[in-house]
DNA sequence: GATCATACGGTCATCCTACAACATAGCAAG
DNA sequence: CTTGCTATGTTGTAGGATGACCGTATGATC
């Protein structure tokens, strides 16, 4: 491969990296919405790649409806409100902030998710939670692999609800927070917050097992507050919601 | 160009065309996770198109997590859990049993969202509201605007929540249904449901200022499973929840 | 026979050039 | 002034060439 000086750093792949580096500039507003981008030839020698690579990168940014392309014209910015995906800057989620406000979106879901799911939860989906909760409390119990027990718990309530929508979105959320705290549970295995953490959740199956939503929901919100807290996440400002 | 026979459809770009059908054969389970993509060439000669337009469809793919490229050994699907996006197909909401979870997460989320916007919301925000408000209740009443003006409130009060996860989430949702049932407002603009329409607003706004969080959610609340109905969406399996 | 280094083929990553499709601005003819 | 053509610039697509990387088969060595 012939070598080209790039204007952006490594690691990364070529698309990735130019995608990265255009959704910061519409993110961070040195792109208004509206404005056209420069032609692709244009962009493609400003960061010192092929014009094939700055169309994989436009393609992506197109997806998520950040631009849109017009043949002929060129590629625009589109308002933030009208975004086809929902994506998640991993980068961001190091800020503590941000990381409390997901867990307060994550609180949300949740409490909903088994308020809902004890109304409408059959057997079949019973036994799924249980078995998640059996491989969470049984030899797993201290393994990596409960981590992974401990999502698919909350993800055969999700499930439960019945309602696709809030299984993705749960999905999605969980996934996010697992990833960016993954070194957290790693360096803090503390036994006794594992045993609260099971406690917790077998006090959610119980309501659920007794199809009681508000004690479900109760259960769950209580647990995704505690588990926050476990990670060093303190869910500020919490209010009264009159109950 | 040279004219080459496609097996699929027309309309939209080509590549968007790719990305959709690995997407729905992906979603659908025809290709298991795990699995590997056929490879770019003869994904190529398969759709009928250059190798270029297939990249640009993985790419897009890609970016959502949904499949892994291995430079030298190939495309491999994912997991349906670790997407790093979240994208909602406009196709599905035309099914009525889709639109109806769409409208139940929209009312978790933007009940939610009035509680703690009335918790928290200063007098910028309360200005902010009110002016879509005014925008909704004043000449754009019956026009056009006014769906623009209702997002513009809904808008406000999640972004007075101060959490901008939950602004973008509510966002997003209320722009996938926006977007599917704009035909159902206009061809079915009575006004004395936008009477009823204004007066809910009205009815959110004063809890949101007299910083009531209970009232402003269960306003809300109110409020959503209204305009659901009247576009044509009922919210079922209501349950209690033990308030 | 077992083990390790090497060669090879397949695949993605990137680059390049060329052309088609489309949009806009400007100019010329009516 | 309107209409239509042309010139130019932009995105869309095609196709081929080469580099980088991986897995495996091959063969040499012990």
């Amino acid at each position: 491969m012939k070598q080209r000086s790039s204007i952006i750093g490594s690691v990364e792949a070529l698309p990735h990296r130019v995608a990265s580096h255009l959704s910061r500039e519409i993110e961070g507003g040195d792109i208004i919405p509206g404005a056209r981008l420069p032609t692709e030839s244009q962009l493609a020698d400003k960061f010192g790649v092929s014009r094939n690579v700055v169309r994989e990168a436009i393609a992506q940014l197109r997806a998520d409806g950040m631009i849109e392309a017009r043949q002929g014209v060129g590629a625009f910015v589109m308002a933030p409100e009208q975004r086809t995906a929902i994506r998640i800057d991993r980068e961001a989620l190091k800020d503590q902030r941000n990381m409390e406000q997901l867990f307060e979106l994550r609180s949300i879901l949740e409490t909903e998710s088994a308020t809902l799911a004890a109304a409408r939860c059959t057997s079949d989906d019973l036994d799924a939670i249980k078995a998640a909760l059996d491989r969470m409390g049984g030899e797993e119990r201290w393994e990596d692999g409960s981590i992974e027990a401990d999502l698919l718990f909350h993800r055969a309530i999700a499930r439960a609800t019945g309602n696709s929508y809030i299984y993705t979105f749960i999905s999605f959320v969980c996934e996010q927070i697992r990833q960016s705290i993954h070194y957290a549970r790693l360096t803090n295995p503390l036994h006794d917050l594992v045993e609260v953490n099971v406690a917790e959740h077998v006090r959610i199956y119980d309501a659920l097992a007794a199809h009681d939503p508000q004690a479900a929901g109760e259960a769950m919100r209580r647990h995704i507050d505690g588990a926050a807290s476990r990670v060093g996440v303190e869910l500020t400002a919490k209010i009264n919601r009159g109950k």
